[in-house]
DNA sequence: GCTAAATTTCAGATATTACTGAAAATTCAG
DNA sequence: CTGAATTTTCAGTAATATCTGAAATTTAGC
């Protein structure tokens, strides 16, 4: 079979790759995952481990561990190609469905450790009042994040097609709300 | 005046600040800063750096620069005693009003770039059409980032309470979206 | 099972980021 | 102005995170 080949990457997809890579920081995760990433979505066919690296000048060492970190974000898709023994790889093909993931792994590494934690605090009856300031911030923090988990857990169950619906329609909605209070005579 | 005090921080106030170091690397700030912005939503009065140090166990200039990284994020309000040069300092008292300017930083640190990468990258028309797989992923990146935007820019149009309301209505919204879809014929 | 290809692991090396103390700059009452 | 109080800057150091090559492990055809 065809030897594996180094790919080629156009002008426009390395500055994809490097922009990812340079954002990558400012996300959790670190710059090659980043520009792996990058490059396994501007690439048409499934890349293998060796691929990468050569693409990206980093060691088959470094891919293993970055293949690993994607992996751990739900954002590779893995192939195998009949009569050669290496792993291919890719993402989700539709943007939708990453953003999706995206958001939801976002939301449990970033948000759901700090409801937790704020819940435990809260559990805990205070013994004195003498702390009631902090826990009053809490609790308005508590509320405040709980909203927005449940917010976002609704949206993920929705269409993708019917989400792209609700986002167009914007603070359009507000037009609607302001409807429903006038019927139901609210606030 | 009486000299600035050292503060006191209840147990359930110190886990707080506690778990925003920890996940202020997971998130794009450092430690220090994540335990600095805690430290400053529980405490009740405003805080001078000394104090702020004194509590946090950080130097004197580490509180400085700490100040001036929430100073970027506009979380930070600066207050003046009369009789005492020293600055003092504390964090919005609404949360609300603090969600929504970490949403919009995050997203001027973290979307925009990105946004305006993909637009010079489509604006250059392709030399040729052998690279149209990549330019449809941007394309198709591009508009999902563009809509995600234009939905945040709105919704930081709205009040917190409508906003809140909105948020609760979840899902709920789909079922409004049915209506006006019946109603208008679309889709 | 054996073996060679492929992948993963991990200790050490490298690079990046965060922190400190000392010195410079700023601020403000007198 | 002056000078003491306060804040900021920054070069050097400490801590963290990332990357690599070599060795160990896994995998799949035979």
């Amino acid at each position: 079979m065809d030897p594996a080949k180094t790919i080629e990457i156009s002008p426009h997809s390395e500055s994809f790759i490097q922009h990812f890579g340079e954002m990558g920081s400012r996300w959790g995760i670190n710059r090659t995952v980043g520009q792996m990433c990058a490059l396994l979505v501007v690439s048409e066919k499934p890349l293998n481990a060796d691929q990468i690296g050569e693409a990206l000048h980093i060691s088959r060492s470094n891919v293993s561990m970055g293949l690993k970190e994607l992996q751990s974000w739900n954002l590779l898709r893995a192939v195998t190609v009949t009569g050669d023994r290496k792993d291919y790889f890719t993402t989700p093909d539709d943007v939708w469905e990453m953003a999706r993931t995206l958001i939801e792994e976002r939301r449990k590494r970033e948000i759901d450790p700090t409801l937790s934690m704020l819940r435990s605090v809260l559990l805990q009856e205070q013994q004195s009042g003498d702390d009631s300031y902090a826990l009053q911030k809490m609790s308005d923090m508590h509320d405040l994040i709980e909203l927005l988990v449940s917010w976002l857990n609704e949206m993920q169950t929705l269409k993708s097609q019917r989400l792209v619906k609700l986002l167009k329609l914007g603070s359009g909605v507000n037009k609607i709300l302001d409807l429903t209070d006038r019927v139901s005579g609210k606030s």
